[in-house]
RNA sequence: GCGCCUGUAGCUCAGGGGAUAGAGCAACGGAUUCCUAAUCCGUGUGCCGCAGGUUCGAAUCCUGCCAGGCGCACCA
């Protein structure tokens, strides 16, 4: 696509008073592929040009009537739009031979090359049940990993976990007072999130419940050996059962910080935060006004000298401005965090960061029952191993119904389950709120992950049966590939790049999401009018290397999103 | 009360200044001696929440309103 953008800039600009930069930039993709298949819109030379925007596109037409290039063979008016056509042959044959050089790297670029981006994802809190709702987290920073990865940057997976605060003391009191031994033995997790639950209940009746809690957590801050002895605990057990579900996820972090880490860290930012004289004293806590900014104001340190939440992501993010030296710091947070990051970014600025600036949220939002949101406290929570266990179930019995003579079918019920989990969660656009659905969660036709991992097994299921040798490279081959079902295809393989730029660029892994989507629509009209393994000769050979890029664009885009091809299903 | 986000087909959602607003699901009808029917083809539906404004042009940008969600000092 680039190459026509190229040629076509060029072209118009010995017609038109443009750069032929300018007029790549304007250059645009019709909104139907019979008007054309790249269009200069005429609406900004109107002006210069004293005449009507329909007038000047027919003129230029009328200039280049006849006339053709290397990548476009037509050009038409369409109303205020010169429209150009493409020429199937050089175009294919131009697309193929960069996804057949290109492999597994096609759609990768080193636009990011020696650039640290650290992504705070997933962050779990330590003693609570790893949630669907954690899963939004850590699927979409994952994926925004992986896209940054593939863009040449250097990405750090930062978990940020939840493993200091106020909650600790809230599971020493609960466990002090019920807790049993060998309840905790037996499902660590479960049962320090049954005391927990336990605890907000009991504390609505009992306030001094809550102010127990806070004495604990203050003593853990000052290094009392008894609470220090629960947390290591209930931390080392919480780890462990996070452990499975991100082996069982493929996922791994560089760095594996805590808020705990940066206890040490406080004094000096409570300092810090001081020397710049942005810091107050108010009813005996320690805060900053940030009033003139037309924000809430932050408290960083309570009247019982204990530290909060942002005191800690204060600490975090100039460490991470010292480990990483970054030129982007993304935190893939909930929207309802999203007051936090400002203040978090408007301290930093007033601190002088001016790296400020480079730090972003990135918002998700929240996935709700029909009946409300999703309560940790109240008990009201789905766990994510049972999601993934019924979704990999589900997978497991369609493929025993589809295809009983599969191999590796556990391998299969896994990758289209898993894939379906973290599809549902990446294909729409990550700022709206998801209300939670089992039977959308293990609905696996339509636009889904499995769509599209099918789309992938049928093309393998064809490059097995096709004979050796067509699967060459071949300048004549790819030149042949007119048909309607496969230029359009052709042009869908040729955007991958830039829909992976424009997925970083909007932290937005939903954009390529629904592109793959596209990419095994057109995938499956090719299939259904354009038979492989039957046509003759060359003619074979360039649908073999058509779906061979197919097959290419969808395991490299899927794999960005964390989900696997299987090559049967 | 103040702030942020969302509002598009019956449902779930794409599109986020530009050409006739699109998919999936659900419903109905059709396609398999042929490369996996988890597929494909066909049929119907829209005050793009409402009202103003900016513009040659607004679902898209601005303002106000309405509805829903989420936040707003001792939780994270």
């Amino acid at each position: 696509m680039q190459k026509l953008k190229e040629e076509v800039g060029l072209l118009l600009s010995t017609y038109v008073s443009l750069e032929p930069a300018v007029i790549e930039e304007l250059l645009e993709a019709p909104p139907d592929p019979n008007f054309g298949d790249l269009a200069f819109p005429c609406f900004t030379l109107a002006k210069s040009y004293k005449k009507a925007p329909t007038q000047i596109s027919e003129e230029l037409a009328s200039a280049l009537a006849g006339k053709k290039g290397l990548y476009w063979n037509r050009v038409t008016a369409g109303g205020p739009y010169l429209n150009f056509f493409i020429a199937p042959e050089a175009y294919g044959r131009e697309v193929l031979r960069q996804i057949w050089e290109q492999g597994n790297h096609y759609g990768h670029s080193d636009i990011g090359k020696g650039r640290n981006v650290p992504i705070d994802y997933s962050s779990p809190n330590i003693a609570k049940p790893f949630g669907v709702g954690h899963i939004r987290s850590t699927v979409i920073g994952h994926a925004l990993y992986l896209i940054y990865k593939a863009l040449g940057y250097n990405s750090i997976g930062v978990n940020h976990l939840g493993d200091w605060g106020t909650q600790f003391g809230k599971l020493i009191v609960a466990f002090k007072r019920w807790g049993k031994e060998e309840e905790l033995l037996a499902d660590p997790v479960d049962y320090l999130y049954r005391l927990y639950v336990k605890f907000h209940q009991l504390a609505e009746a009992d306030p001094t419940l809550d102010d127990e809690a806070r004495a604990w957590f203050k003593k853990l801050e000052e290094d009392d050996s008894q609470a220090v002895d629960y947390w290591t605990r209930f931390r080392r057990l919480s780890l462990e059962n996070y452990a499975l579900i991100y082996d069982l996820l493929g996922i791994q972090f560089e760095h594996f910080h805590g808020e705990s880490h940066y206890n040490k860290m406080l004094d000096d930012v409570i300092k810090l935060v001081q020397e710049k004289g942005i810091a107050e004293e108010s009813e005996g806590a320690l805060i900053v006004d940030l009033e003139p900014y037309g924000l809430p104001p932050v408290m960083l340190r309570k009247k019982d000298g204990a530290t909060l939440y942002i005191t800690r992501d204060i600490a975090a993010a100039i460490y991470r401005k010292q480990t990483f030296d970054f030129a982007l710091s993304l935190y893939v947070v909930g929207a309802e965090q999203t007051l936090h990051f400002q203040q978090l970014f408007k301290i930093l600025e007033l601190l002088d960061f001016e790296w400020s600036k480079a730090c972003v949220h990135v918002p998700f939002g929240l996935i709700r029952f029909k009946e409300g949101k999703m309560s940790t406290r109240a008990g009201k929570i789905i766990l994510l191993e049972e999601v993934l266990e019924r979704s990999i179930t589900m997978a497991r019995e369609i493929i025993e119904e589809k295809n009983p003579d599969l191999a590796d079918k556990e391998r299969a019920a896994i990758a289209v389950g898993l894939g379906a989990v973290r599809f549902g969660d990446l294909s729409n656009d990550r700022i709206k709120n998801i209300e939670f659905d089992w039977e959308k969660v293990l609905d696996f036709s339509g636009e889904t992950a499995a769509y599209i991992q099918y789309a992938h097994a049928r093309i393998c299921s064809i490059l097995r049966k096709a004979s050796p040798g067509y699967g060459n490279w071949s300048d004549q081959a790819s030149s042949l590939l007119v048909k309607e079902e496969e230029v359009t295809l052709v042009k869908t393989l040729a955007i991958l790049p830039e829909k992976i730029i424009a997925a970083a660029e909007g932290y937005r892994p939903s954009i390529l999401a629904r592109y793959l989507v596209d990419v095994a629509r057109e995938f499956n009209r090719f299939y259904h009018n354009c038979p492989v393994l039957s046509s003759a000769g060359e003619l074979q050979q360039g649908r073999l290397l058509l779906i061979g890029a197919t097959r290419q664009v969808i395991a490299n885009g899927l794999a960005l999103l964390g989900i696997e091809t299987p090559e049967e299903m």
